[in-house]
DNA sequence: CGCAGCCTTGACAAATGTCAACAAACGTGG
DNA sequence: CCACGTTTGTTGACATTTGTCAAGGCTGCG
């Protein structure tokens, strides 16, 4: 692959320990491709060949069971994502698909596993990784057994908002049928659900949010850092 | 403590391929106790002081938000809980307590951490165990995204049936009403369901569970490897 | 025996999903 | 740039699922 990739993925908290050369060897095995919108990278039950790294663009993972679908989440630049399988050499247990034009680096994970077993500094970056993904994982289970999906909604936007800057007016940078999906609730039901939250304090027009009473809003919302906080 | 106990700890996967000395040092450091029934061993929020393992009994993990309770998982003997909080050094996302009489031990954070540092064989146990930990995690989202509760209850008795042996008679080994909380319904829906099921080839009586139609009940349930198998 | 806790049941309420219709936004090809 | 068709979002009516409340039965234990 392309060296101009090399130090945007070194920087990242998995690579950024390891020694050079193991890092190199990983490089130069690796691909990087472009992909258009709506095109499923991996699906699961398939056996995990590549580790994946979102460069630009960005990458939903989803599950379907019986029919239904459910998006789990969204992978933004620079990431990696479906590493708890490519250390485990066992099936996908997600699908991913591109939201946009999106550049993907795979790394065959067989050189992964090699490389998680000669290098000791890799080795702990990646449990690093693996325990933010669960603690993460942890609190989305959390954010559905314990709220309802107003509540789910309330707390999403809250999030976003303090991701935006703290802004009182954000954008939806979602489709709003994934964001439903995501919430663990139909397209029909976010339409009501974000009405349901005007009376404490929120507008919607498009995908333009406004908080026109935070106060209110965080009173019904009740965030915690042990459900929302991205770090922790 | 005890060095009786040091051969049944050695042997779980964290701690098998770890150094002697290493291995022997964290245990100079912990601590073992008993705990009677319904004791909260942790709290969520609260730093992660120690990492645990159960020896005997069993603990419920569970969590809170705004006067709700669910139960998240429950940890059998031999294990380990809260690894991901210990490592990160962070707080606890999960309460715990005691279901019965139990034997836990209790290994300073600290330690684990430092070792963990220093013994690569340790760090890439840990990368397993949590790689476990983040797909039973996925696993346990999925059900609850993609299932109705009659569904997830119909799946959780194919698996207790699996763990049982295969027999078409088992043992509900927990309180109907954690069972309910575990699959994320209140008990009195739990009742219905359990009724719900009588089509479908399950009858219950107290806590003996019979399933007379294994094929309607497998028809009904659908249940996937991807969300239902122990391992993979 | 009598109390306490769990389980069950029924009646009802709230939350959420489904279906159908329509409006709004978007993209494509002319 | 417009016309067209497709997709997405919204809304209403309704069905299903799930939760809530209250009552009563069952069980285990002092």
């Amino acid at each position: 692959m392309l060296e101009s990739h090399y130090s945007d993925i070194r920087s990242l908290e998995v690579f950024a320990a390891m020694d050079d050369d193991q890092f190199e060897a990983l490089m130069r095995g690796s691909y990087v491709q472009n992909f258009p919108p709506q095109i499923e990278l991996i699906s699961e039950g398939e056996p995990s060949d590549f580790l994946h790294i979102v460069l630009s663009g960005s990458v939903d993972l989803f599950s379907s069971w019986n029919g239904r679908e459910t998006s789990m989440a969204t992978i933004h630049p620079i990431s990696t994502f479906i590493l708890a399988a490519t250390i485990k050499d066992a099936p996908y247990l997600m699908s991913a698909r591109t939201l946009e034009k999106s550049r993907v680096v795979l790394i065959p994970s067989q050189d992964v596993r090699a490389i998680f077993m000669r290098d000791a500094e890799f080795a702990r970056a990646i449990v690093g990784e693996l325990a933010q993904c669960y603690r993460t994982a942890i609190k989305s289970t959390k954010d559905l057994r314990l709220r309802t999906s107003l509540e789910r909604l309330a707390n999403y936007i809250l999030r976003q908002q303090k991701r935006a800057g703290g802004s009182a007016k954000i954008e939806l940078l979602t489709e709003k049928r994934r964001l439903a999906s995501y919430l663990g609730m139909t397209p029909e039901n976010l339409s009501r659900a974000f009405k349901g939250l005007v009376p404490y304090g929120v507008t919607v027009n498009g995908n333009r949010i406004h908080i026109t009473d935070q106060e209110d809003l965080e009173r019904f919302a009740k965030p915690s850092p042990l459900i929302d906080d991205y770090r922790t």
